[in-house]
DNA sequence: ATTGAAATTGGTAGCGCTGCCAAAAAATCT
DNA sequence: AGATTTTTTGGCAGCGCTACCAATTTCAAT
């Protein structure tokens, strides 16, 4: 293996030189330049970080601690994420909780054996454990997508419980009052059962009750959204419009009508979360609510790396009325 | 911080008796067990990798360098992956190449920084720069999603190139006679390149031209396909069978013959390649190829962790006859 | 030339851990 | 009890790099 010293004897110079040639920092002459670049070249050196991130402080890792992957908005995120954190010289490092609070805190635990510069989350449910080894550690906390509740450190997202009341207002004010409601487990996706929340007070506020509710115990997918609307409809048949705990959800309700050819909206309106691309493209475009997925990513990167002061960042969401409502 | 020292100055014991009893690792009492345990436990410590890393030999980091992080096809490999390496205390690193090979150059050298016990790859296009440095760090390297190259060690997939006549064949057989295509950027995707290429051949074999083909410049994309379909037909409205890229392309186009009321697959044919679960609850469950995505990343990660020998895994794929066809 | 300041350079002590070795303690056998 | 084996333990030298400091060289100013 090439090491720094190998390097700096091939060019007949010291250590330190070579390293501050490297990183360029501190002081050096042109020609030492040229005779280190050429002995990095001609060995093919390549600098060992973790040996740097060890002598020095900061390791520019920076983990993410994501519910899902297959959830199309958590690589949004991450996507939104890894592009800043790359420009600036950092690492992304990524471990998977299924929606699983106690795993969430083994990989959290995981995550800060290796230094990060910050630890990303989804939200702000987590277990004791997990808050306790955080706070302990001492390195910036993120957590993303969520506003409702208070934060460890920095928060970056949109409020679901305000979303969740904006589809109920718009649906109330489309003159819409036999609503039903399909979603997905709400213990463990917590922002979903927020959303639900705020659209159910909404609701009530307005005395409008929410006729039905279809809960898949699984996670969200097309195909549980299209089974769900079956079952509710099968249930109660008279709704006039049906709010989704997520676009995937939406899209496999909106399937179900095509296939069933239940008009829309004239015989019931969908309504949906997170304005994924592929509701703008299908025959009807979806309604729903925009949800800035690769901005809050992008955001929390860039808090993470300039490294700013505690603080919470709403990003917004954007309703979009497509033409199932 | 806490470190080690600390650990075992507080438990009344030696550093490398809580290294030992930290990795389980070696011979020690129970009672000092117990005390070490004890120690960790009130002073909140968490051991430092980086230095472990940096004391010991491998890094059990695994670097995922893939081209996309939209394309659902590489969140499939990432969770297949992950799910492994986290069992066998492994660490996911990853980086997004957006499809471009200098790109990839850079990101791979900068993951080998991090000495990861395993760089993993999509496909065996590469700069000789990135096989290059490659060869030179001397960590296992896996090319995923692909078979139709020539590996530098590992290899983990399909044959892009028999998908694509396999897709032909079938279409073939079914009487289609009347074949356009609806693709994406080959250059840069040059796994869907070789789909088409295979694809092509086949049809050239049996005497049959391809009619008509649109390709798109970027991304494979639901809206892409759509608006590539409405090109295609608007050229040529003849055809009787579309082959697509991908599932996201060739659902567009499914759409678009949803809302133009294209009679499928009496009037026009659709099939796709991946069978990615939303083909299977739209409407008409698409045609396509089920390729194994998470599986390849699963198998990818326990060679990695097996150290197994240099290898090529074929784990195929699977037509599906949907209703589009 | 002589001096002082500025730029450049090398030596070396860690960073926190693991691996090795030898010492100490405990267990087993004559 | 003494000898021998086995288990348990601590000390310490690195892993490859960076940070700091002191030494050296260069340069401009007197």
């Amino acid at each position: 293996m090439v090491t720094l010293a190998k390097v700096a004897e091939a060019a007949g110079v010291g250590e330190s030189t070579v390293s501050r040639v490297l990183r360029n920092h501190g002081s050096f002459s042109r020609k030492t330049r040229d005779r280190v670049m050429e002995a990095v070249e001609r060995l093919g050196y390549v600098p060992n970080r973790i040996a740097g991130t060890l002598a020095s402080a900061g390791s520019r890792l920076v983990a993410l601690v994501i519910p899902s992957l297959t959830n199309i908005v958590f690589a949004d995120v991450l996507r939104g994420a890894s592009g800043v954190l790359e420009e600036n010289q950092h690492q992304a490092v990524f471990s998977v909780t299924d929606y699983d609070p106690e795993k969430e805190e083994a990989l959290v635990a995981a995550m800060l054996a290796w230094r990060p510069t910050a630890v990303m989350l989804a939200g702000f449910e987590h277990t004791e454990g997990t808050v306790k080894i955080l706070r302990a550690s001492g390195c910036r906390v993120v957590e993303l997508l969520d506003l409702d509740g208070r934060a460890l450190d920095l928060a970056v997202g949109f409020s679901n419980r305000a979303a969740g009341a904006a589809s109920a207002d718009f649906l109330l004010r489309r003159g819409y009052r036999r609503i039903g409601y399909v979603g997905h487990d709400p213990d463990r996706d917590t922002r979903a059962a927020k959303r639900f929340a705020g659209f159910r007070e909404t609701l009530g506020a307005a005395g409008v009750p929410l006729v039905d509710t279809e809960i898949h115990a699984g996670a969200s997918s097309v195909e549980n959204g299209r089974s769900g609307l079956e079952r509710l409809l099968a249930r109660t048949p008279d709704l006039d419009a049906v709010y989704f705990s997520n676009d995937d959800m939406a899209l496999g309700g909106y399937f179900h009508c095509l296939a069933h050819g239940i008009p829309i909206p004239a015989r019931l309106a969908l309504f949906g979360h997170n304005g994924l691309d592929i509701g703008r493209v299908t025959p009807q475009p979806l309604s729903t609510i925009r949800t800035p997925r690769v901005a809050t990513g992008r955001v929390a990167a860039e808090l993470v790396v300039a490294d700013a002061p505690s603080q919470v960042v709403d990003l917004g969401f954007e309703l979009i009325e497509g033409a199932t409502t």
